[in-house]
DNA sequence: CGTTACACCTGAGGGC
DNA sequence: TGCCCTCAGGTGTAAC
């Protein structure tokens, strides 16, 4: 679910939670697809560890210990970093919900989908990776170690210039929206934004990426920018898992265009909008205002 | 090298 | 009500 905004936002919520913190006791869930560093190694290599900063790079969360091993964090499609203090309607089925105490359901309750948990020093809240999916990632970087997933990673959607993009795409006949969801292209972009920028620039997602001409590429590069900051603005997009780390939900999910709107009249010209499977992707655009 | 298909995992929602 | 199918904000890998 998260993407660049999302992944922001959270960076700067949960900054202020971690910084400066030592980390008194690590709470994991099994071993599992989601643990690239075991969790009983992780555990032992966190406990008494201080965090310095916590950075982004495209979709990833970076967080640099008083050690110089860094930790690095995905949320995948369902994961969710928050503060333990929160109480907020996605984190728990309804039915889980119903059963806790009202005391209970006024802060979070670990579950079996709760698989990290950070407890820290100074009183303040518990900082929480929960994950339905298992997706996301965890993986504890060596001092002077980085990682191919970090490594790959193009310039960030946010400082993207249309020069990188038309150089990028000069040998890729594929479709435009493969080609901004690449993270090698460009760090950030995922299936709704490329949806919305596409929507902006008024490029259809079919289109081959060597296809697009300069002008539309400073369109593009504009409309990418554009929409990861009024989303950043706006919380991020609470469709369907993600919550922020304060456990508000965001606003730009109002805001969409076309993403999700299959069949809705488009809000520029009226027309239907569309929806076509891309590389396994599902892509809504507006057959009218996107050529 | 570029591109696609699929796997990874769980839950929600629609159709019957 | 229950079952079965499809879909979901991501990404690594294998195969063409």
């Amino acid at each position: 679910m998260p993407e660049l905004p999302e992944v922001e936002v959270t960076r700067r919520l949960i900054a202020p939670l971690l910084i400066g913190r030592r980390i008194r006791a690590v709470h994991t869930t099994r071993p599992s697809y989601f643990f690239l560093t075991p969790p009983a190694q992780l555990r032992r290599a966190l406990v008494g560890r201080t965090v310095g900063a916590l950075e982004r790079h495209g979709k990833y969360l970076l967080a640099s210990l008083d050690d110089a091993s860094r930790l690095l964090l995905h949320l995948g499609m369902t994961g969710q970093l928050f503060s333990s203090v929160v109480s907020s309607p996605r984190l728990l089925s309804s039915t889980a919900r119903a059963s806790l105490t009202p005391e209970a359901q006024r802060g979070f309750v670990p579950d079996a989908h709760t698989h990290l948990r950070l407890e820290l020093d100074g009183g303040g809240p518990d900082v929480v990776f929960r994950d339905v999916r298992k997706f996301g990632k965890v993986l504890l970087l060596a001092p002077g170690s980085s990682d191919p997933r970090l490594d790959k990673l193009g310039p960030d959607a946010l400082a993207v210039t249309a020069e990188q993009l038309a150089r990028a795409a000069r040998r890729r006949a594929g479709p435009v929206k493969s080609f901004l969801l690449d993270q090698a292209v460009l760090a950030g972009v995922g299936n709704i934004y490329a949806d919305e920028a596409l929507f902006l620039a008024g490029v259809r997602p079919l289109r081959g990426a060597n296809r697009v001409r300069p002008g539309e590429w400073a369109r593009l590069a504009d409309s990418v920018r554009k929409v990861l900051e009024r989303s950043i603005e706006t919380g991020g997009s609470s469709i369907s898992d993600y919550i922020r780390p304060d456990g508000a939900d965001g606003g730009y999910q109002d805001e969409r265009r076309v993403y999700g709107r299959e069949g809705e009249p488009c809000s520029a010209c009226g027309a239907r909008i569309v929806r076509v499977v891309i590389a396994t992707r599902s892509s809504c655009y507006c057959p009218r205002c996107q050529r």
